[in-house]
DNA sequence: ATGCCCCCGTCCCGGGGA
């Protein structure tokens, strides 16, 4: 079973990117991050065309997450639970087989300080609640996504440059490691324990160019996921494209 | 110190992204 995790920076500007990469990169499982459109105008008609599955929670202009599938999807939760005011789309999961999958879109959270640093910590806090509720399911969890977390000064070109910044601060940074220090596993880290693997290059300054990237998009997974896992690597390829998000996609391989 | 680039929207600028 493999599963991949793509920001792709609106699903209407990347159809045909999207629409290749599941008929070519061999994933059971496609997670999408900003979508930027709503349900009604997700453009269902190209992938029911290839014969995939989707769901999505999508809001106009900003965020929404989807989760799209060779296979059956059964949703089993739309939205991120805690706050009834909250109105972003930023969380959306199913049962795929035998796995319970979230597709996630961790806030941004600069400029920082401020109410959207806030707004992320307390979206975290919520994320981890929903961990520990699925953890103690005991069965196997991927929690993937853009995290908009850099865990450690490996995972990005320039520690110094970033030491301020909403995704790397010290707060931001402990709240990840609470979610692994429940018990999952950073699924990239574990397979390439000292490497650096950028997921994300800012279309600024020629940062792909230079592979000025930093790593922000992660699988963790819950024990019984861990014990499955074969491979988790990063694919460059179509950061590389024309017309390309700024995010690549995340691979992650789990036995059967 | 700020913008660079890219996407969206009743749209040619401004907000948001990271």
């Amino acid at each position: 079973m493999r599963v991949a995790s793509w920001n792709v920076n609106s699903i209407k500007a990347r159809l045909d990117h999207v629409v290749d990469y599941c008929n070519n990169a061999s994933a059971d499982v496609l997670l999408l991050q900003e979508l930027k459109t709503t349900d009604d105008n997700f453009p269902m008609q190209s992938f029911a065309d290839i014969g995939w599955n989707v769901v999505s929670h999508g809001q106009k202009t900003y965020n929404g997450v989807a989760i799209l599938s060779k296979h059956d999807i059964e949703v089993t939760q739309i939205g991120l639970p805690g706050d009834d005011t909250d109105e972003q789309a930023r969380y959306i999961e199913a049962n795929i087989n035998e796995l319970r999958i979230a597709s996630i879109y961790l806030p941004n959270g600069n400029p920082c300080p401020g109410p959207k640093y806030d707004y992320k910590l307390a979206w975290m806090d919520r994320l981890y609640k929903r961990a520990e509720y699925l953890i103690n399911l005991e069965i196997p969890v991927v929690l993937a996504g853009d995290f908009n977390v850099i865990p450690q000064p490996i995972d990005c070109y320039d520690a110094k440059a970033w030491q301020d910044d909403a995704l790397f601060r010290q707060e931001t940074r402990s709240k990840f490691f609470s979610l692994c220090n429940l018990g999952y596993t950073d699924a990239l880290r574990q397979i390439h324990p000292t490497s650096a693997h950028y997921t994300f290059w800012d279309y600024q300054r020629g940062a792909w160019q230079k592979d000025n990237g930093i790593r922000i998009d992660h699988f963790l997974l819950s024990p019984e996921a861990t014990n499955k896992l074969l491979n988790c690597q990063v694919d460059k390829n179509p950061r590389g494209l024309e017309r390309a998000s700024d995010h690549t996609p995340v691979l992650c391989d789990l036995s059967e």
